[in-house]
DNA sequence: GAATCTACCTAAATGCATTAGGCAAAACCG
DNA sequence: CGGTTTTGCCTAATGCATTTAGGTAGATTC
């Protein structure tokens, strides 16, 4: 019989495909055979089991994003910077819902450490060059901003914002114009 | 045989515990059923089936939460109400982490609209009563507000901030100030 | 062209979700 | 209290996803 040429990257992509389409958590190894048309167990060959599967797609988002993520701050400084990065990640998870929720995909220590995963926060740090924060403050703005980015982008997707009455682009732009008066003037702990 | 008294709030209140455990993800009506030393099918008289479970459980958690939250607010006015918000939710996330992605389960939209989950905005509108904010600003800040507090809990769950040095604690306050300051000088868009 | 490798296969075990139909404990009712 | 109804829990069976063991034929290598 033909074979179908499978390989551990092809089913990765297919499987980042798929999530974008039902959900990341509908991302079956069965689901993927018959997309090939070939039999499950074919699929061991490849990826060793469903976590397996999971995490090279959790890690081809990490990478996809933080590609986008460097290509968005290059050459930005200040608010553009910042309104750049924020729209690579809300535009990601609206056009990849599925490897968004990828992204989010507990990962063991080890493979987080040698994932893209590390560059996000470098970037996120990165912008914040152009404000004036003393070290320990980047650090609490690096969080501050990856919760806001990261929630915002959860919220809309869930609906949560789809139903009142402002639409959620225009309160997105609001939050980055507040995320950048909040960073150019940054209060003194209390 | 003797019976085991089950009840659908019964079968809601240890699937929470099990979520909390376990994980949300993990909460099975075999594992229910294990728990009450019963057949898996004769959770089916009080469930109708895996999905309702979850929905419940999500209720369960969307009113709890509500609840804590009302408790807190109460009597307090600007920071002290932000600040006693956030922690009602970070709080909640940690100690129930199960409850808390239960929370974030699909509900259809008029489950939604009958769920404690109008509440919450409802609260977070409320505590905005302390600052001077106009109407469709005040829609932004409920916006953002949710954005950090839930993408801050989220983050946090996830071991995101576990690595680095300042402890999660210590960006939760200054994110609370740092949310104080914005609102007090909330900017008019550009 | 023979030998090796390996991509895909069949077969089978396990676990969860769900439905159909049965029995006996509880609850109701005169 | 005795009979009837209700219903809580059962057994049995089906479908689908995961995973492992072991086989076969197509691709690769010499």
């Amino acid at each position: 019989m033909a074979r179908a040429g499978l390989t551990a990257e092809r089913l990765t992509q297919a499987g980042a495909e798929l999530a974008d389409e039902v959900g990341f958590d509908q991302v079956t190894l069965s689901a993927l055979a018959r997309h090939f048309d070939v039999k499950v167990a074919s699929l061991y060959s490849h990826v060793t089991n469903s976590h397996d599967l999971k995490t090279r797609i959790a890690l081809l988002a990490l990478q996809e994003l933080a590609d986008r993520a460097a290509d968005a701050v290059a050459g930005r400084a200040g608010k553009d910077a910042l309104v750049a990065l924020g729209n690579v990640y809300r535009d990601y998870a609206r056009e990849h819902p599925g490897r968004y929720a990828a992204m989010h995909f507990r990962l063991d220590r080890e493979t987080a450490i040698a994932s893209a995963g590390v560059r996000h926060s470098a970037m996120t740090r990165a912008i914040l060059r152009g404000y004036d924060l003393t070290e320990p403050d980047q650090t609490h703005a690096v969080r501050l901003l990856g919760s806001v980015f990261h929630g915002f982008a959860t919220l809309e997707l869930e609906g949560g914002f789809s139903n009142s009455s402002p639409d959620s682009q225009e309160s997105w732009t609001r939050t980055l114009d507040a995320l950048d008066a909040l960073l150019r003037a940054w209060p003194a702990p209390e």
